[in-house]
DNA sequence: TACTTTATTGCAACAATGTTACAATAATTA
DNA sequence: TAATTATTGTAACATTGTTGCAATAAAGTA
């Protein structure tokens, strides 16, 4: 994604194009894998803690990124390539590696639609895979 | 579940029964909703809230109970109704409704197994659907 | 039952994350 | 360039998670 590309992404959500948000999305749209809050405070030492919160929270009310539950304690998200239509409809698998720790999100996988009792709807699905990524399977 | 149901499971799982335990599984096994530590707290005002927390992990490392990853930003735990081998063997969906924010585990409803890139291996799964629950959509 | 052993509890204290208020500052628009 | 309004940094506070330690209670034994 280039500097152009993180701009227009923003004016077009009707956001100003910041530092922090050019660095935030910069982060997001070449890591591979999910982030915390404290993951970007540690990669971009140069802002505050609660500005990164609000970022977060702004691309979160956009649908520029998502977030993903973690049994963690502490909250990933993860940059939503596919556009905010397209991921809301197929939705992918999220897997985390037992062993290197790090939470991908599988584009490509699509999630299995299960049943569910009679009288209940559907709005959203979170799949979370737990197990050995290729790396620490070889 | 009796009075002698919970102290017979808590003997064979090697914990000692005293009133926490007591009460916590005696709110478990009735409820069927998951709970968040401070639900406990809520319910069950008596104990201290790292009393209640400590139960839960031992319930946790037992396997009685099951921790459920939420983005509510607290951790959600259930009863395992199943016991441990049945419950890890076929996993069950869990619900969380969108109007009245209630967290259920539907049991008998089966996650299916997605696919997943070669050379990745699965050794556990979570499925979180979202929508409304038969309540709240009549 | 009384005694011994060892798990469990309550309290205090601390760590980590999440969240808001407000004044200073920077990005847009005219 | 000036005006408008979103955004930032700082501080402060809330909530949840977690550990150490001495007091207490449960289980096992005589
Ligand atoms: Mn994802
Ligand atoms: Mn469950
Ligand atoms: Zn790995
Ligand atoms: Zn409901």
């Amino acid at each position: 994604m280039t500097r152009e590309d993180i701009k227009s992404l923003l004016h077009k959500n009707d956001l100003r194009a910041t530092p922090v948000r050019y660095e935030v999305l910069d982060v997001f749209s070449k890591k591979e894998e999910a982030l915390s809050n404290k993951d970007l405070e540690d990669r971009l030492p140069d802002f505050d803690r609660v500005t990164l919160y609000r970022t977060l929270q702004s691309f979160i009310d956009k649908s520029i990124i998502h977030k993903i539950p973690g049994d963690s304690g502490s909250a990933l998200y993860a940059f939503s390539f596919d556009d905010e239509t397209v991921y809301k409809k197929d939705s992918h698998i999220h897997f985390q590696c037992i062993k290197c720790g790090k939470l991908e999100c599988l584009s490509g996988f699509e999630i299995p639609i299960p049943e569910l009792p009679s009288g209940y709807s559907m709005n959203e699905i979170n799949m979370i895979v737990k197990g050995k990524c290729e790396k620490c399977n070889a």
